[in-house]
DNA sequence: GGCAGTCGAAACAGTAATGGTTACGACAGA
DNA sequence: TCTGTCGTAACCATTACTGTTTCGACTGCC
């Protein structure tokens, strides 16, 4: 599966923002956000933007302006997020649709759709359990 | 998340030859296949060949070739065939190492890993639940 | 009013995975 | 020897992700 690191670096900004905040400051740029997760501040602000279509974060502009969470920490889990930058499903159907005269090629995507969706399901579920405020928790934790 | 359709051909694939071989054929050809799931032999051929490699299904050469299957299908699991055709993780870390120097660049990447095993230990029970003889039975149960 | 810092967004390139296709050698049974 | 099928390499098109550059928009401050 080509996984891709959307996730981890979304969490790993809204952590960042969210211990900026709670060390008084009052936005953090993207700029910082890059530097931590070692990648451009073009990829943060994109996606930063989805995370605020989703509610999670506002932006603000001009001088001084910056990121800050639209929400507590506590009240975000990384089902919000994952919702937020990984729109698609987890496993596709056919590129094509298989044989419809053929039985199984009838019958195989709604059978294989129902075990997707039990499944996608299921890690929805593993995701809500999560909120930020535990990532956050969990990332101070680990020893130098 | 660019999902792929592998785990879902894979299936369609042992589900066929599972059907073919019930109904008195020796072994089933990659064109049969590729025409009941609407793609390309040599698409059949690389998917099957990792399923060979994982020990569910066996080929022949030589006229009057084709692929059976090495087991029953209901000792055979959804989880089988993810193993076989699905080597990589589901989310991935940074693809930059991040800042170590910064507390949350520091912690992030242990935090997510363990949240991430949790989730595929969670997906892999999801899988290794559902059987061949499951996907089969209930693609034949599909109404026409 | 102008300056400076930051976001917003478009555009482009590089990389990788996936899937489709062609081609051809290897193999084995008739 | 012929034929049908696998085994495999090679190539291409498409797509997604990531990184990068660029420039306009916005806003606080001087």
């Amino acid at each position: 599966m080509s996984a891709n690191s959307r996730l981890t670096i979304a969490a790993h900004a809204l952590a960042w923002i969210g211990l900026y905040q709670r060390q008084g400051h009052e936005v953090a740029t993207s700029e910082q956000i890059a530097t931590s997760a070692n990648t451009n501040p073009v990829v943060i602000r994109r996606l930063l933007g989805e995370l605020r279509n989703a509610g999670l974060v506002e932006s603000r502009r001009g001088v001084g302006a910056g990121w800050s969470l639209a929400r507590d920490l506590e009240s975000m889990t990384l089902l919000d997020v994952y919702e937020a930058v990984e729109p698609g499903p987890l496993f596709a159907l056919h590129r094509a649709a298989p044989d419809p005269g053929c039985v199984v090629g009838h019958g195989i995507q709604p059978a294989m759709q129902r075990i997707y969706d039990g499944i996608e399901e299921t890690l929805r579920r593993d995701l809500a359990r999560v909120t930020l405020e535990d990532v956050l928790r969990d990332v101070l934790a680990v020893p130098r």
